[in-house]
DNA sequence: GCATGATCATGC
DNA sequence: GCATGATCATGC
């Protein structure tokens, strides 16, 4: 470590040196906040979710809390936080929810700059603490089970959070800070913020009369669970530079592509079908055209972002429905909306590819567009979400089909007939998802 | 022609 | 070994 004893307070870190924060921070590894200061006598507010991040402050740092806009180290640019992890069902460590940075203040974003940002001057450093969650477990006791990170945002990666930046603070400028969803941007994302409840006080926004729920600025959670793989992050792969992100990156990978057929861009990648039933193949072949050998691109990994093929007739009527993850019986009746698979997928953005059969049985790439599902028709997945949740509890043989609503449905999606999983009757069922029906994604398809 | 059930190759 | 991202098969 460089020279910066002279600087060193009582607790041993010197508060104008984030690499010096950063040591200091490491001693947390492995225990809980509890383990290494006294925290008797401090047991007020133990589940409400911000208090470690205030609480290392307080007891460990002993700086004082603040909520402005300057970092928690004003001398050095670091900003202190503290984020939830879990296991997978793997066993790796992964972020339990979106890292909210700041929240948003309507009224002052307008009037800001990119270059000098609130944002961005609060939060251009971080110090990312994990801790490991555990209902009813005092967060003081909650363990730091990986090293704390000193993090800065990689350059390429400034490029599109600066676009979602300009994207929030338009729609904000333009009335429709009550329209603010997680769905519009990449990296960088308007959660809600508050309560949620009665109680939720709403905002004054600019330009506009209607009261706005309020949010905050936060990193995906996909972006989140990146740095937790990676330790820091590494540079993406689609060249993001300049006012040019992920959305005119992707597009102008799939433009030498446009109007071709599936043989010709097989052919150009030496990539091809490998077999009758290579069900993945337009999936996999479309990860070709933008640049990745298998079926990963970090920035659409960063952001969410999922790639769903759609291969439609000449009416541009998709041939399917679209799929999505399976569910276990046992799981979701025990489970809610907002933490279920389902709702995190419609939450996110996806970029579809369409594939159209003109008429002579040759499917050209023909359609690329970004979506992400309207609220309303996310609440009638919601719907369908919560019946299927109530009729597998009553008789898991009869699931919500097609015809019950203009949104989603209820499918098998197995290996064979044999692949089943367990019911609260007591007897195995074939596996099944849900999906979104046909007519729908036409819809979607229409409007892209 | 559509809804619904059945199933496949692959990557990790 | 299983989840994933789909497509195939069949009956009405």
């Amino acid at each position: 470590m460089r020279n910066t004893v002279g600087r060193m307070n009582s607790l041993g870190y010197d508060p104008t040196s984030p690499e010096s924060i950063l040591q200091f921070a490491k001693r947390l590894t492995g225990r809980t906040l509890a383990e290494v200061v006294d925290m008797s006598g401090v047991i007020e507010n133990h589940h409400h979710k911000g208090d470690l991040g205030s609480m290392v402050e307080k007891f460990y740092f002993r700086i004082a809390t603040n909520s402005l806009s300057e970092p928690d180290f004003p001398e050095s640019g670091v900003e202190l936080k503290t984020t939830g992890v879990k296991r997978n069902s793997k066993g790796e460590f992964q972020a339990k929810e979106r890292l909210v940075l700041k929240m948003i203040d309507y009224v002052g974003l307008v009037d800001e700059q990119w270059e000098s940002s609130s944002l961005m001057e609060k939060c251009g450093m971080m110090l990312l603490l994990f801790s490991l969650y555990e209902v009813d477990v005092a967060v003081f006791n909650r363990r730091f089970v990986i090293d704390p990170i000193l993090f800065t945002f990689p350059e390429d990666d400034l490029v599109q959070i600066r676009l979602d930046w300009l994207t929030i603070k338009d729609k904000i400028q333009r009335g429709l800070a009550h329209e603010l969803s997680e769905g519009d941007t990449y990296y960088l994302g308007a959660c809600r913020k508050g309560s949620g409840g009665e109680k939720e006080r709403l905002r004054r926004q600019p330009n506009s009369n209607v009261l706005a729920r309020s949010r905050a600025f936060a990193l995906k959670i996909k972006y989140v669970n990146k740095i937790i793989e990676d330790g820091a992050l590494r540079t993406g792969t689609l060249g993001l530079t300049g006012t040019h992100g992920i959305v005119d990156a992707t597009k102008a990978k799939f433009e030498p592509f446009l109007n071709r057929t599936v043989d010709e861009i097989s052919a150009q990648f030496n990539f091809y079908k490998k077999g009758t039933n290579d069900k993945s193949f337009f999936h996999d072949l479309v990860f070709r055209i933008l640049g990745s050998g298998g079926r990963s691109v970090p920035e659409l990994d960063k952001s969410g972002v999922e790639v769903k093929t759609i291969r439609v007739n000449r009416d541009w009527k998709p041939f399917e429905a679209m799929s999505f993850p399976g569910f276990k019986y046992m799981d979701i009746v025990a489970e809610d909306w907002e933490d279920s698979v389902f709702h995190e997928k419609l939450e996110q953005k996806f970029l579809f590819v369409i594939f159209r059969d003109s008429g002579d049985g040759v499917l050209r790439l023909e359609k690329v567009g970004y979506w992400n599902m309207p609220y309303r028709d996310r609440e009638e997945a919601r719907r369908v979400w919560e019946e299927t949740k109530r009729r597998v509890q009553l008789d898991a043989r009869d699931l919500p089909k097609s015809s019950e609503s203009h949104v989603a449905h209820v499918r098998p999606k197995a290996r064979d007939s044999r692949d089943t999983l367990p019911t609260p009757q007591g007897i195995d069922l074939v596996k099944k998802c849900f999906w979104l029906n046909r007519e729908y994604v036409f819809q979607v398809v229409q409007d892209l």
